[in-house]
DNA sequence: AACTAATACAACCGCATTCGA
DNA sequence: GTCGAATGCGGTTGTATTAGT
């Protein structure tokens, strides 16, 4: 058997064109059909994360908001590292960049606290100290007050909501951009569609995600010119 | 200007869970 | 009910960019 070759590494701006022409024609389901039918040699797993932490164009740009967090240290402390829960509840968000954005916020922590030690021998005063402590096993859940905790956290979300209205730069965007600057130039290297692909695609795939379908044709007519 | 360290972000991997035949 | 494939999640690593010296 010839193992066909699997392709790693960052994308390409023609490769994340493929995707998302794809995404939209099928729907975000079915990840590896959708990795075949577009010819890209990448796994229906990889084609999936890039979507979801990259190209959904529900994703919001940009450096997170002092409320935002806020609420990411508030759901931390809830949650502990439930990653995916936390980026229910911050729109626009992932749960990797939430992961990356604690990982680097715990880091600098460690060694702002770290210089204080140095700088004076008092015990440390963090205000996050008792979150470090909060593994991922062992998330602080204290149903007492996880009424008075959500309540915070609407609070929370209120003011971030009315911070994303002055700065929301959605993949919409970013890509209505790409679209204008690069309608031409493209047009040369369309994604070719993997011919024989297409011979197993099964009705009930047209089905399961007809809407997606329907509802997206309209859309990608940059592709088609 | 060149080098190094720190930071932010993107992507991969392995495991667990879910789904469908 | 079982099993294999697909999907989702969290941990980790790799890489590009920025800041500091």
């Amino acid at each position: 058997m010839v193992q066909e070759e699997v392709r790693k590494g960052p994308w390409t701006e023609q490769e994340d064109l493929q995707l998302v022409f794809y995404v939209k024609m099928f729907g975000d389901r079915r990840w590896d059909f959708l990795a075949k039918v577009s010819g890209l040699k990448r796994s229906g797993k990889s084609c999936r994360l890039r979507w979801v932490n990259y190209l959904n164009p529900g994703l919001k740009r940009g450096k997170m908001t002092p409320h935002e967090e806020q609420l990411v240290l508030q759901l931390h402390s809830k949650y502990g590292n439930r990653w995916s829960k936390i980026a229910g509840k911050l729109p626009g968000r992932t749960d990797n960049e939430i992961k990356n954005y604690w990982r680097t916020h715990m880091r600098k922590l460690a060694q702002d606290e770290k210089k204080n030690n140095k700088a004076s021998i008092s015990p440390s005063s963090s205000n996050f100290s008792n979150c470090s402590s909060s593994s991922a096993n062992s998330p602080a859940v204290d149903s007492s007050t996880e009424q008075n905790e959500l309540l915070q956290v609407v609070e929370a979300n209120k003011t971030y909501e009315e911070d994303q209205n002055m700065m929301v730069y959605s993949m919409d965007e970013i890509w209505k951009e790409v679209e204008s600057s690069q309608e031409i130039e493209t047009r040369n290297d369309l994604p070719v569609m993997a011919s024989n692909t297409w011979d197993y695609c099964p009705d009930s795939l047209w089905m399961t995600h007809d809407h997606y379908y329907y509802d997206n044709t309209q859309d990608f007519s940059f592709f088609t010119g």
